[in-house]
DNA sequence: GCCATGGCTAGTA
DNA sequence: GCCATGGCTAGTA
C-alpha cells in the first residue's frame, strides 16, 4: 500500500504503530511527521475513531505540554495513562515526566 | 456547500 | 485559530 494513497487517518494510524513501548508523541509532531503541520486538532480527531485501539496504540499520543490528553478507548482517560504506566512511561499528576527522554520521533 | 464538534496548540498577556 | 469528520440543507437538474 503506497502510503501516499492513504488518507489522513490510516496515515496517522501507521505513523503511531511505529512508536515504541515506553515512548510517546505529541498530536502536533504526528500532525507534522505526516506533512500537515498544523493539524494537530484533527489528529485528535483521528485518535478518536482509532477502530482497535489499544492494538493501533493512540494511547502512546499526548499533548505538547507532556499533559496525558484525552482518551476515547477502555476507561478513557485512566485506561489511558493504566496502559503508559504498564509500558514504562512515568506519570504523574495528569502529566509524562522525564518528557525530554520519553518522547519520540521517527527517524 | 455550510456548520458544529472535538483526544489540540503557538503565542499573547 | 487550526483541521478532518459527519450531519444536513439549499438549490440544481
Amino acid at each position: 500500500m503506497n502510503r501516499l494513497s492513504l488518507g489522513f487517518r490510516e496515515r496517522c494510524y501507521e505513523l503511531i504503530r511505529q512508536i515504541p513501548q515506553g515512548r510517546v508523541m505529541t498530536y502536533g509532531d504526528v500532525a507534522l511527521c505526516i506533512g500537515k503541520p498544523g493539524a494537530a486538532r484533527a489528529v485528535g480527531t483521528a485518535m478518536r475513531l482509532n477502530p482497535d485501539a489499544p492494538t493501533t496504540p493512540c494511547h502512546r499520543v499526548v499533548a505538547s505540554s507532556g499533559v496525558i490528553g484525552n482518551y476515547s478507548g477502555k476507561r478513557g482517560v485512566a485506561g489511558k495513562i493504566a496502559l503508559l504506566r504498564k509500558e514504562g512511561v512515568p506519570i504523574s499528576d495528569g502529566r509524562v515526566r522525564e518528557f525530554g527522554r520519553v518522547r519520540w520521533r521517527p527517524t
